[in-house]
DNA sequence: TCTGGGGTCCTAGGACCC
DNA sequence: TCTGGGGTCCTAGGACCC
């Protein structure tokens, strides 16, 4: 048996938690550069805000009362991750962290000296008196099946954010997936579910129902699974170490469209020094990198450009004058005067754990002396909180930087911002 | 004026090998 | 007239997740 449990609104929340005014108040969160809504609290849904609206139009709305809007704090919302995972690991034996705000629990004979939904309340008591977050409970035989519940939880309030599928109670899952569309299964995207409607596949139980075969197919491996999971057959296992991260990305739209190319050049060589850093925070080096540049897809008067070059290193690296040099030699492939630049980023593919590879016979290139030292002298003064270094290239406070004009305090990661309580 | 960021997995097709 | 079979590796693109 599988636990999810998941944090409602769970931005929005965070910025709730440490602004009692707000208690009751429509509150969204905004993506970076303050560009669409991408949390809301139960108030702002019930104002009919969607997700993903541009917050320029938002602004332009009327409303019957006050809507409070945040520019994205996620310093705040990973350190009360951190908080929600290290009380729900207190109470189940095994977890794996799936997302920011959701947790895979393996419950598994738990209802030997509880009864599960019971286990579920327990869970949302000491998460809630501990964090001040509320979270919600779907438990069920397959990941899948938990994802379901996790979704009816939310969806009818009687069930006050906890429901158990258990293979004892077969009616009650049954009756559940016959009332859940399949857009909102877990695995299925808009594509998929569209496709399947065609084909008067429906419900969760119309899919549960197709045989796997079939689904395989006209469909792939993937949706196969969900199939199988559907009917209770686990294929998705707990993973409670997350595997070797594959690829490292760091893009960003700019505050201010670029225009000129010493301006994205800049932008590259700050993305590439992010990238150098999380790739030796995984502890590997890499040998691919691609660099990637677009006007806006919204601008409807100007024509649209966007391209990706890579390079290709004959020796894995770490280091980011590496990096950054490989970025700008892609960027300078595919860069064009005379358009308005609205985003750009770099991705690092092709690991290996160390910096040895075979070297060719006749390289004449000369692996870069003490330069494990040197990176880690530079990561240990960024991490210091004491100073940053950085290298010249990103240049000094450009204006092309991202926005964020509603940003929330740093309430429990630095020490200026804790909140005071005051009689 | 103004529309997010960071990941994973699978598949198809081409290059290349014996 | 008529041009193999089986495999690997790589890349690009499409789908999904939060």
């Amino acid at each position: 048996m599988f636990a999810l449990a998941d944090v409602n609104s769970f931005y929005a929340s965070c910025e709730k938690v440490f602004r009692p005014d707000l208690r009751n108040k429509p509150v969204v969160v905004l993506s970076n550069n303050d560009g669409c809504v991408i949390a809301r609290s139960k108030e702002a849904k019930l104002l009919g805000i969607k997700m993903g609206i541009p917050w320029f139009q938002l602004k332009a709305m009327m409303f019957s009362v006050p809507v409070m809007a945040f520019s994205s704090n996620y310093e705040l919302y990973a350190s009360m991750s951190n908080r929600v995972m290290a009380h729900l690991e207190e109470l189940a034996p095994q977890v794996e962290q799936y997302s920011i705000d959701e947790m895979f629990l393996d419950i598994r004979g738990i209802n030997r000296c509880i009864d599960f939904e019971e286990f579920g309340r327990q869970l949302r008591r000491h998460v809630s008196v501990g964090t001040g977050l509320t979270i919600g409970v779907g438990m069920g035989p397959t990941k899948t099946l938990a994802k379901s519940a996790q979704w009816a939880s939310k969806e009818w309030p009687q069930f006050k954010g906890v429901l158990a599928l258990t293979p004892a109670n077969n009616r009650r899952t049954e009756k559940l997936l016959s009332l859940q569309p399949v857009e909102e299964i877990w695995g299925v995207g808009r594509r998929i579910a569209k496709k399947l409607n065609a084909m008067g596949i429906i419900t969760a139980l119309d899919l549960a129902r197709t045989h796997p075969a079939f689904i395989r197919k006209n469909f792939s491996v993937v949706l196969e699974r969900t199939v199988r999971e559907l009917n209770g057959e686990s294929c998705i296992s707990l993973e409670e170490a997350p595997p070797a991260k594959q690829q490292i990305v760091c893009s960003r739209s700019f505050g201010e469209r670029i225009t000129t190319y010493e301006a994205m050049r800049q932008a590259v060589c700050q993305y590439a020094e992010r990238a150098s850093e999380k790739l030796r925070e995984e502890r590997q080096y890499c040998r691919h990198i691609s660099v990637f540049i677009k006007t806006s897809p919204f601008a409807l008067n100007e024509t649209y450009y966007g391209n990706l070059a890579s390079e290709k290193l004959i020796t894995p690296t770490q280091d980011t004058r590496d990096i950054i040099a490989a970025a700008v030699d892609a960027l300078n492939k595919i860069w064009v005067d005379d358009h308005r630049y609205a985003k750009a980023g770099i991705m690092l593919n092709d690991f290996t754990p160390t910096g040895v590879s075979q070297l060719n016979l006749f390289d004449e290139r000369q692996p870069r002396l003490r330069s494990d030292e040197l990176m880690r002298v530079l990561d240990d003064i960024n991490h210091s909180g004491l100073g940053k270094v950085w290298f010249a290239g990103r240049g000094i406070s450009p204006e092309w930087q991202m926005k964020r004009q509603m940003l929330s305090p740093a309430y429990t990661t630095r020490w200026k911002d804790i909140p005071v309580a005051t009689l």
